[in-house]
RNA sequence: GCCCGGGUGGUGGAACUGGUAGACACGCAGGACUUAAAAUCCUGUGGUCAUUGCGACCGUGCGGGUUCGAUUCCCGCCCCGGGUACCA
């Protein structure tokens, strides 16, 4: 029999599943090894052929180190909670725990065609109560700790309450929005509904007033980085900046610990510049610039602090505090309507229209610090409010935007700092942080460097201000106005926020109506009949976001169906972080920066032992669609092939990549494909000539294009078609064998006979061909295995370890088909080599190698068995093939003894024949040898 | 613009810390088997020239450099992919 691999596959994802193959142990005493692929979104369309791919190499990697002898955690599990099943739901009136149900039974049947090794015990799902609940509890501890500065940590909030009433707010160093200092006996005066709105101002779960990104369209929040370009990552609507009463987490108290901790872990490093980008850590200096005639002064940051004799205005964003206060009597008009105009143009346009420069002037002027001058303020769009103070010291000859804005506007630029190279300041800005001070009083001739430090120093003497560090990084917004989300337990008495208890967690997302905001734009959770805490109460209305549940959830796995703790101690112990962790690049500032935060947060409160949730990550590349063109001829329905299309006027248009094979389009599916097409006419090319052709010979070629994978582009593979055609096996080796994990690239099915082929041909290693090569027979022998053979086995043990070792998984499939290769030319058919080889390929093919270990007599499935070990004695060689170069150029091989020592191979090399020739009775000037690499004759 | 990746045959890709460039696979060409096709097996396959025989020269995006020797290290440029966008 041919290897039926429809059969055994079938056979042994049923043996996995009934035999529990792959629960993990709770033995701990073997060291442990947790293997996590990124929580998966079970959308309604199934997985596609990209997906899988992250999948596989965990796979590989976990049951590898199970034969290695590790205690390996495999789980897997669904991030179910979700905008698209929300927007189905209001589409159809499906309810969203429904159809979330339906997808998450179509992903478990995709992913056990697959042979993926997960331990299904641990499922989890955001959406299930039994999870939440845990969800919604550490957002209660979130709610009830603080961000202690000075001692570094998130600490109970108790701790923050016995600070006030003893030393109130003056002494304390916390992470706060608090601006009002107060005095223990201010603070034991204070009302418990005064106390409470002061404290919301320390909690790391926090209601406050903030602008936000709301999103008309989804009738939604959104956080920053599901934004992109104006535009709502999912769905593409647009989306406007709005203040609005918002739950956020004060992800900014951990800014410094999430940059720096990036240093420890072994994460790609473009990802880890993008989280230190997202995070933006400057370094500058706060100062305030009083204004002329008032009590009132400008607060400013600037990173530039050594330009600070170049300010010849201030500029300040429109939404800044000060603006109506400060603007002057005859700018009063034009101020306003340069702000009704800021209003108006929307995020989108803000940011598409960069280059336009706007502003207006106040009318007031600020004193210069240091030369007491009179400089004018501006209001200009171009100055955030959310960063730093929502107001700059304008330097234009040192910053391209306040350059751009002076000679707009032209105001006066002034020279401080001189490059080594000439220039016209009043042209371009000189922005480099390079160069020696002038016109700057007492920092002239000083370097930026040291300008820098003089400065600072002067201003925190003079009580001007002082050095300081900001963060690019915002809060995160936490609320979401949605259905289909975590609850947020809180409820509300006095229009003051107060914590469910712990003890009545899960609060039960309840059941609506319609999955739409009420007429008074209340979220849908307003629309839920008698949902109120005690039946009195009204429980906040907003839901968590989605990356809420997936911040926590490679905790859960560690003992996911705990009713007493998120994970007990003893797991928590055991297990501790994550150490091989493969996902999308997607999610580099969004859930990888949140997990690193929540798994901080939890580690200060002593909840677990890690500060960190990942050791190792990687980003698998994206797969590719890979289109297929027809072209018609205009007005016809003539389809002419690839290579002719020239001659004619045609029209591209997608073919179903399915029904083409190696760009070569299957006429009768194509024309069964659509009605239209069922009469279709063909102009077919020679396969050989590229001519037309009119006999049976003439094919269809295709063109094709490499775009995203997507339904409308008809390239969208299925890994079901590949399994079906193919078989598991080889889908996983051929998407190994396609290139290097991390590489994104197009899915194309021309080389999978490849890998097809040499399952075919690892199987006829163990078997014997009958009937003239129609049949297969057991036949693996007992006999002791040759030195060659024992040397070709020990080479790809060596080699597939390095190549698991260090995630390079598709030359670990080249060097299977190497092996393969060589051993079917040795003809060895020994049970001393094959079963060890049987080993090998397990964690690649395992249902082959399954089968293959029980017909060498085993009972027990073969990931029980142990990885064979590399014996060096085998690859010890007496000779080498000395690549012999003269001038660096290889020109032939000479056999020589390994034993021989520099001198001696340099004899022998000389006396060779072929050397004398090419030294033709000169004598070398140098010999170059590397013993056991290479021989390099200089003539 | 800035910050990361990356440019190797017809194609996907390989080459450990500077040491035989193109492993492995696809595709293609030729051959065997077959009435024929498919499947399978064998041989060849970077380019140019020479092919009567040895062979010779060029070649890892481009131009320089370091070195006995560079796909690998350094400098300058070009192109492609990803991220980011007035963050003072």
């Amino acid at each position: 029999m041919e290897y039926n691999f429809r059969e055994v596959e079938k056979k042994w994802q049923k043996y996995w599943k009934e035999n529990q193959t792959f629960k993990t142990d709770s033995d701990q005493s073997r060291p442990k090894f947790y293997v996590l692929d990124m929580f998966p979104y079970p959308s309604g369309s199934g997985l596609h052929v990209g997906h899988p791919l992250g999948y596989i190499a965990s796979d590989i990697y976990a049951r590898y180190k199970r034969l290695k002898g590790f205690n390996v955690l495999h789980p897997m599990g669904y991030d179910a909670f979700g905008l698209p099943a929300e927007q189905y739901a209001i589409q159809t009136g499906q309810a969203p725990a429904i159809t979330t149900e339906q997808n998450i039974a179509r992903y478990r049947e995709q992913l056990d065609t697959i042979g993926l090794s997960f331990d299904w015990s641990r499922e989890v799902r955001t959406s299930d109560p039994d999870y939440y609940k845990w969800t919604q509890w550490i957002f209660l501890k979130l709610f009830g700790s603080w961000y202690n500065n000075q001692s570094k940590r998130a600490e109970a909030i108790e701790t923050l309450t016995a600070e006030f009433s003893k030393n109130g707010n003056q002494m304390l160093d916390a992470c706060t929005t608090q601006e009002i200092k107060f005095t223990a006996s201010q603070w034991n005066a204070f009302s418990e509904n005064e106390k409470s709105e002061i404290l919301l101002n320390y909690r790391l779960a926090f209601i406050s007033e903030a602008t936000v990104n709301w999103c008309p369209a989804l009738g939604t929040v959104l956080a920053n980085e599901e934004v992109k370009e104006g535009l709502s990552e999912r769905g593409g609507h647009p989306v406007e900046r709005k203040l609005m009463k918002q739950w956020s987490l004060r992800i900014t108290a951990y800014a410094d610990r999430l940059l720096n901790d990036l240093d420890g872990i072994d994460w790609p490093e473009s990802l880890k510049e993008q989280q230190r980008n997202w995070i933006g850590k400057s370094e500058g200096a706060q100062l305030k610039f009083k204004l002329q005639n008032s009590d009132l002064a400008i607060e400013v940051f600037t990173t530039r602090p050594d330009t600070i004799f170049g300010a010849t205005f201030m500029t300040l964003a429109p939404e800044h505090e000060l603006v109506s206060k400060i603007t002057s009597n005859d700018q009063k008009a034009a101020v306003e309507k340069y702000i009704e105009e800021v209003k108006k143009r929307s995020e989108r346009e803000r940011m598409t229209e960069v280059k336009r420069i706007t502003g207006v002037f106040t009318g007031a002027f600020a004193v210069h610090p240091f030369t007491a001058k009179p400089i004018p303020v501006w209001i200009g769009d171009y100055v955030l409010a959310g960063y730093g103070t929502g107001a700059v010291m304008s330097v234009p000859a040192h910053d391209e935007r306040d350059h751009a804005f002076a000679r707009h506007f032209s105001l006066p630029i002034v020279e401080v700092i001189q490059g080594s190279e000439e220039r016209n300041i009043q042209e371009q800005s000189y922005d480099a942080k390079d160069g020696k001070c002038i016109n700057s009083d007492f920092l002239n001739g000083l370097k930026v460097k040291d300008a820098m430090r003089r400065i600072i120093d002067e201003i925190s003497s003079r009580g001007l201000g002082q050095g300081k560090v900001n963060f690019r990084l915002r809060d995160a917004i936490f609320g979401r106005q949605r259905y289909w989300g975590e609850p947020i337990p809180i409820y509300y008495k006095d229009a003051i926020p107060h914590a469910m208890p712990e003890s009545e967690l899960p609060l039960i997302l309840p059941e609506v109506d319609k999955y739409l905001p009420t007429e008074d734009g209340e979220p849908p959770l307003a629309r839920a009949k008698d949902w109120k805490y005690k039946g009195v109460y009204e429980y906040e209305t907003t839901t968590m976001p989605g990356w809420a549940g997936s911040s926590w959830y490679f905790l859960r796995y560690m003992d996911a169906g705990n009713k007493d703790a998120f994970a007990s101690k003893d797991a928590l112990n055991y297990w501790q972080d994550v150490d091989l962790y493969i996902g999308g690049a997607e999610h580099a500032t969004g859930h990888l920066l949140y997990v690193r935060f929540w798994t901080k947060f939890l580690f200060d409160l002593r909840l677990i032992p890690v500060n960190e949730p990942a050791r190792k990550l990687i980003n698998q590349g994206m797969i590719q669609g890979r289109s297929n063109f027809v072209y018609r001829i205009k007005d016809s329905n003539q389809f002419v092939s690839f290579n002719l299309k020239d001659k004619y006027e045609t029209i591209a248009l997608h073919v179903d990549v399915n029904i083409v094979e190696n760009d070569v389009l299957d006429l009768n599916a194509f024309k069964n494909w659509r009605a239209e097409y069922a009469d279709a006419g063909f102009i077919l090319e020679d396969k050989v000539t590229k001519a037309e052709t009119t006999g049976d010979s003439g094919i269809y070629i295709c063109g094709a294009e490499v775009e995203k994978m997507s339904k409308s582009k008809w390239n969208v593979v299925s890994p079901d078609a590949m399994i079906e055609k193919y078989g598991a096996d080889c889908l996983r080796l051929y998407e190994m064998f396609l290139g290097p994990l991390e590489l994104s690239k197009p899915w194309n099915t021309n080389g999978i006979s490849g890998t097809s082929n040499f399952i075919r041909k690892l199987w006829k290693l163990y078997h014997s061909p009958v009937n003239g090569n129609k049949d297969f027979v057991w036949s693996v022998s007992e006999e002791q295995p040759l030195k060659t053979e024992l040397k070709v086995l020990h080479k790809t043990i060596r080699k597939i370890t390095e190549d698991i070792e260090r995630y390079s998984f598709n030359t670990s499939v080249s060097n299977f088909m190497i092996c393969v290769n060589e051993l079917t030319d040795l003809k060895c058919n020994k049970r001393s080599i094959l079963e060890p080889l049987a080993i090998l390929v397990a964690a690649y093919a395992p249902h082959i190698a399954e089968e293959l270990w029980e017909k060498l007599g085993h009972n027990k499935s073969i990931s029980t068995a142990p990885f064979p070990e590399f014996n060096e004695e085998y690859l010890v060689e007496d000779q080498f093939a000395y690549p012999i170069s003269i001038n660096g150029k290889t020109k032939f091989n000479l056999e020589i003894s390994l034993a021989l020592n520099k001198e001696e191979i340099e004899k022998e090399v000389l006396s060779a024949e072929e050397v004398q020739k090419f030294l033709a009775g000169q004598s070398p000037k140098k010999v170059i040898i590397v013993p056991g690499r290479i021989v390099n004759i200089v003539i």
